[in-house]
DNA sequence: GACCAGGCACATC
DNA sequence: GATGTGCATGGT
């Protein structure tokens, strides 16, 4: 059924081209800089850091925090983000001293622990900088899919917390970063879209399946497939 | 003026 | 472990 839904909005929005970053490093300061942000104003961010050349790990390292912090004003939340930044920056210089290439030996979930470990990297930046950045197979949850799959009927059966959903779409989804990339995507687009205030989706693209879900599973339980 | 946007850390109970 | 709060800009 995850499919499914997934085949339905792709069919519905067409590919949404997510994270167009030039350099990985530049997704990952994207990733931070988008923080209960709107992507316009994280991107006005990294345009800033661009014009002055500071979309390297190295011009990070050496600039002042209070100017950095000056610089990144536009995706709100600048002070605390610009210790996010530094944070961020050194852990790459501690883990693979700048060199991103050097992180292809390590695993995924290896990866995902240390920087959890991150000031300023909760789940969903550390998903976001290892799915949109270092290409893993890892789903990304945010508000937005919770939003739709809670409609639906569709939710982990004992928690719900993040780890709870992503084993969910994990669990139901083969491990490609491409596919989870685009549907990450296509479920903030559709939120945004058709799935906003409403109860219950109605005349969207997947209304028949958070119909059917709410008419014959709901009575029984949160369901895992 | 209220509300929201591609979260997280920290304090408190 | 759950819940509340601070962090802050810019668009609707």
């Amino acid at each position: 059924m995850f499919a499914v839904i997934y085949n339905r909005l792709f069919t519905y929005y067409g590919p949404q081209y997510w994270w167009p970053g030039e350099t990985p490093f530049e997704v990952m300061i994207g990733a931070v800089l988008a923080q209960s942000t709107s992507w316009k104003n994280a991107a006005n961010a990294v345009d800033n850091l661009k014009h002055h050349g500071l979309l390297s790990p190295q011009a990070l390292h050496k600039i002042p925090i209070e100017d950095l912090a000056g610089l990144i004003r536009p995706s709100g939340y600048f002070n605390a983000k610009s210790l996010k930044l530094k944070s961020l920056v050194d852990w790459l210089r501690q883990t693979c001293d700048y060199k991103l290439d050097l992180l292809e030996d390590s695993s995924t979930d290896h990866i995902r622990r240390s920087l959890l470990s991150v000031y300023g990297i909760g789940p969903e930046t550390a998903d976001s900088i290892l799915l949109y950045a270092l290409e893993r197979p890892v789903f990304v949850i945010d508000a937005y899919t919770r939003r739709i799959f809670d409609r639906i009927g569709f939710t982990p059966v004992k928690d719900k917390s993040y780890d709870d959903y992503q084993r969910l779409f994990m669990a139901n989804l083969e491990p490609d970063p491409v596919l989870y990339n685009e549907y990450h995507a296509l479920l903030v687009k559709h939120a945004k879209i058709s799935c906003r205030k409403q109860p219950v989706c109605k005349n969207c693209c997947i209304a028949d399946i958070c119909d059917f879900y709410h008419n014959h599973t709901q009575a029984n339980g949160d369901r895992d497939e």
